[in-house]
RNA sequence: AGGACCGUAGCCAAGUGGUUAAGGCAAUGGACUUUGACUCCAUCAUCGAAGGUUCGAAUCCUUCCGGCCCUGCCA
């Protein structure tokens, strides 16, 4: 399913002749990393014109030189090529400054763009309020000969940055702030990443961003609703320009997760202040961020186009993304055994110095993914809250005195006793087992109360599982600086246990057996395995 | 009375005058079980409010309420 407003349109104007062929762009301004937005974006953008045949821009939009830096254009690459997306071709709005400064001189020329000599204060002065009509500049009816030469002498440098803009004529009056004779050229005495010291001038957005759209021929230009009252300036744009096609701009609502806030600035702090390792923190909202989480092309794709979009902002809960995670990883991932808050479990009647090795099925719904051994002892972790002395009510599907317990891929194990430290703990379960009970061997005379992991404690190998949260604080005052509402929470470590056939290097993907969270990105520190979650605990059993 | 956009369930979101208002997530109840997972079945809205037009409105009109955006030589 896709944006079904956008595609109505582009089906209408595909039906009508207007184009032949859709084209679309992502246009980011290449000065921060991507996150979970811009996926949106990205997706809708490329999806969308694949649905036509036809094809997407990647454009960056640099056309502020002071604000561009390279390793942000690389990172957006790899992160555009991560999703899975090839852009049809890689441009810059930079590539657009020659026609960009034809088509002003063809706009005073046309009498409809002046030099203005006022100040940015007093250009906001004289642009008025929301309520207040502005007034015109005193500059605004120079002739067309003088203004040619201003601008020229604008281009060749003889002005500092600040003395004079280039300005449209439009309506002071406007109800639309944008219309009140918006600047379109401003003096930026800085070398450009891509044209050097050749301009001394740079276009502004209202006014580069229709004609880059026109000339690469993009017949849709899809923006955020933000951009709605700047339509009318697009399309004043080109209306007066003439250029070599007519784009039409699309806007749609901001895509926001909840628990977090995808705003360059909060992310930059968080980074700055060292509140998060880096952008690729895995708590971070960035693409690379929730990639080392553990999230796939797959998933994102897949709740992007689920949740799809429309003329509203939208605050999704972070849990709809592991839904689309777990939907994606389900039936192609390993599943293996995991023990994050290990108890000792003892089995008193089974020989101290034997282990078994079972052949347990990889993933339970998946069988081509084959086999792995899992072994079995006297001696076992289970979940600390997988036991509890007394059966708490008759929906207790766990371990606890007097019951049975199947331990996954193993046998059925009985708590007989149990034994506690000075604070009141339980320390360790003393269990039996019975031995014709194991798994797949077709006992079915009785039924355990549950089913329950483990793992083998003469096997098993050490793991620290990072569980993350929202980086927010939902009890924290919204008004509150953006730094102070961090969640210190938002990353909990524990150390635990993974069964023997966890494979570190191999398996960047997997998912751990219990209520569905799937590790991703270990590091291999000295012994220790470090395993990311990547999906929440969709409850807590102990409620 | 500054202007723009928007309001369909806890969260997204179809639907743009015509049978009982799609679907997904979440939730709840049940079945199954080598995970309280997965899977399967069932339940879950009269469309921000009030009026009006109409044989008939979530869809058109009016008013009200609520949200969000706009006073960069940022994008």
């Amino acid at each position: 399913m896709i944006s079904n407003f956008i595609k109505t349109i582009m089906e209408e104007d595909l039906a009508s002749g207007k184009h032949k062929e859709i084209i679309t762009r992502f246009p980011p301004e290449p000065n921060a990393f991507l996150h979970i937005g811009h996926a949106r974006a990205i997706v809708t953008n490329f999806e969308l014109a694949k649905c036509f045949g036809g094809k997407t821009i990647l454009r960056f939009d640099d056309t502020n030189p002071a604000k561009e830096e390279k390793r942000f254009m690389d990172a957006i690459i790899n992160d555009i090529k991560w999703l899975g997306y090839e852009p049809y071709k890689i441009t810059f709005g930079s590539d657009y400054f020659d026609t960009d400064y034809e088509l002003a001189v063809g706009l005073i020329k046309s009498g409809l763009a002046y030099v203005d000599d006022l100040t940015k204060e007093e250009m906001k002065e004289y642009r008025g309020t929301l309520e207040e009509k502005g007034k015109e500049s005193p500059y605004r009816n120079r002739s067309i000969e003088e203004n040619l030469k201003l601008f020229e002498e604008m281009k060749e440098g003889k002005y500092e940055e600040g003395e004079k803009t280039l300005r449209v004529k439009i309506d002071m009056a406007s109800s639309n702030l944008n219309m009140r004779d918006p600047a379109i050229y401003r003096i930026i005495k800085k070398p450009h990443p891509h044209t050097g010291d050749k301009w001394n001038i740079y276009p502004l957005y209202d006014y580069a961003h229709p004609l880059q759209d026109a000339m690469e021929y993009i017949t849709h230009s899809l923006c955020s609703l933000e951009y709605v009252e700047h339509r009318p300036l697009y399309d004043w744009v080109i209306e007066n320009t003439h250029p070599i096609s007519t784009p039409r701009q699309i806007e749609f609502g901001r895509l926001n997760i909840e628990g977090t806030i995808l705003s360059k600035r909060f992310l930059k702090e968080l980074v700055d202040s060292k509140l998060v390792d880096d952008y690729d923190d895995p708590r971070m909202p960035t693409l690379v961020g929730l990639k080392r989480r553990g999230f796939t092309k797959e998933s994102i794709r897949e709740f992007v186009l689920s949740t799809g979009l429309s003329r509203i902002n939208s605050e999704i809960p972070f849990n709809v993304l592991d839904h689309f995670l777990m939907e994606d990883l389900k039936l192609k991932v390993p599943r293996r055994m995991a023990v994050l808050n290990p108890l000792k479990v003892i089995i008193t009647n089974y020989d101290e110095n034997k282990i078994e090795h079972f052949d347990f099925l990889n993933n339970l719904e998946n069988e081509e993914l084959g086999y792995r051994k899992i072994s079995f002892s006297n001696t076992l972790y289970i979940e600390k809250e997988d036991f509890t002395p007394v059966k708490p009510n008759n929906k207790y599907k766990r371990l606890s005195l007097g019951a049975e317990v199947r331990l996954m891929g193993a046998y059925f194990i009985k708590a007989n006793d149990c034994k506690y430290d000075e604070n009141g703990e339980v320390i360790e379960v003393l269990c039996t087992y019975d031995p014709n009970t194991l798994s797949g061997s077709g006992f079915n005379e009785r039924k355990p109360q549950g089913t329950i992991q483990y793992v083998d404690a003469k096997t098993c190998k050490k793991a620290t599982f990072n569980l993350f949260d929202s980086l927010i604080d939902s009890n924290v005052d919204e008004d509150l600086p953006l730094k102070d509402r961090f969640n210190k929470n938002s990353k909990v470590s524990l150390e635990g246990f993974v069964e023997e056939a966890y494979d570190p290097t191999s398996e960047s993907k997997t998912q751990l057996m219990r209520n569905g969270y799937y590790s991703n990105d270990y590091d291999s520190k000295e012994d220790n395995i470090i395993i990311n979650r990547t999906v929440s605990l969709k409850q807590s059993f102990n409620k």
